[in-house]
DNA sequence: TCCTCTCCTTGCTT
DNA sequence: AAAGCAAGGAGAG
């Protein structure tokens, strides 16, 4: 099946992939290919600006569902309402073509539980290494559905330290049996309040601020979730023009970027990990 | 209750 | 080649 979508605003497909929120697309040549459901996408380059082309594979949930996950129905521009001062920043403005996808929220709990002190490619080869050893084939495809609760935690701890997961083993198979036991009511969680909903995640084991976090912005469609890792704690930093300070107080100070710092944190980790040092916001913010 | 330190796996980099 | 590093979390003290 072939979709061509409108897009609203820009769409920068290797940021999109690349940044580390999701870690089931692959570059093949100038294409982009992913799992997202019981499907497989494929994008294609050489289409008129405005529009994305996608080939699917598998189950296809319809044009509209993938415009959803691309989010291409919203021009990421309106993030910065009210925070003029991040587009001064050097290469910010072009940074606003990496669209946050909407996820499922238990691949993307698990695939952050895999992240905690690895790299974006440490992180792949956990995660594809889940769905291939764990996953459902996906009809006319080679590649395999991320598998759901019920599945792993029918796992061997020593199935996934067989696929390269160390420390973060015992924390995946822990929390797949507890949601397999109790689920999460995941459409709560968008809704209520956020130090709630994060509550809520940190009572699952490997899953602290950082990563409920994560699961909050990418798959639960929580912009005002907004992650402090390394980079953004020293990203923070230098914007808030503090020496020093909690990650508790990084989050409060964030308040000020606004509803959508989530995608600001997106842009701002970016930014910080591949143009070093950002300069001081202006006071009185904005 | 809160803070700080250490350990936990692996693989790639310096 | 040993040490450092990578989108952290848990447990001890």
């Amino acid at each position: 099946m072939r979709h061509l979508l409108p897009v609203l605003g820009p769409l920068d497909l290797d940021l999109t992939f690349g940044c580390g929120q999701a870690f089931r697309w692959k570059r093949e040549g100038d294409a982009w290919a992913g799992i997202v459901g019981f499907a497989e996408a494929r994008l294609r380059p050489g289409v008129p600006d405005g529009s994305l082309q996608l080939e699917v594979i598998g189950e296809d949930p319809g044009a509209s569902a993938w415009s959803d996950y691309f989010r291409l129905g919203e021009d990421p521009t309106i993030h910065l309402e009210g925070v003029e001062s991040l587009r001064a920043l050097p290469g910010f403005m072009p940074l606003l073509g990496l669209r946050l996808l909407r996820q499922e929220p238990w691949e993307t709990l698990a695939s952050f539980v895999c992240s905690a002190a690895a790299n974006i490619p440490k992180i792949t080869r956990s995660v594809e290494g889940i769905a291939d050893r764990f996953g459902t084939l996906i009809p006319g495809s080679a590649r395999r559905s991320f598998p759901v609760p019920s599945v792993l935690a029918k796992a061997r701890e020593s199935d996934l330290r067989a696929l390269g997961m160390g420390f973060r083993a015992p924390y995946l198979l822990e929390t797949a049996r507890r949601l397999d036991r109790d689920p999460i009511p995941w459409a709560a969680l968008r809704s209520m309040p956020i130090e709630e909903a994060r509550e809520r995640l940190q009572r699952l084991p490997g899953v602290g601020a950082k990563i409920a976090d994560c699961v909050l912005l990418f798959g639960l469609d929580r912009l005002d979730a907004y992650p402090v890792d390394r980079w953004i704690r020293r990203a923070t930093l230098e914007l808030s023009g503090r020496r020093r300070a909690k990650d508790r107080e990084l989050d409060a100070w964030a308040l000020q970027l606004g509803p959508a710092r989530g995608y600001l944190q997106q842009l701002l980790f970016h930014l910080r990990r591949t143009g070093g040092p950002l300069p001081a916001l202006p006071r009185g913010r904005r």
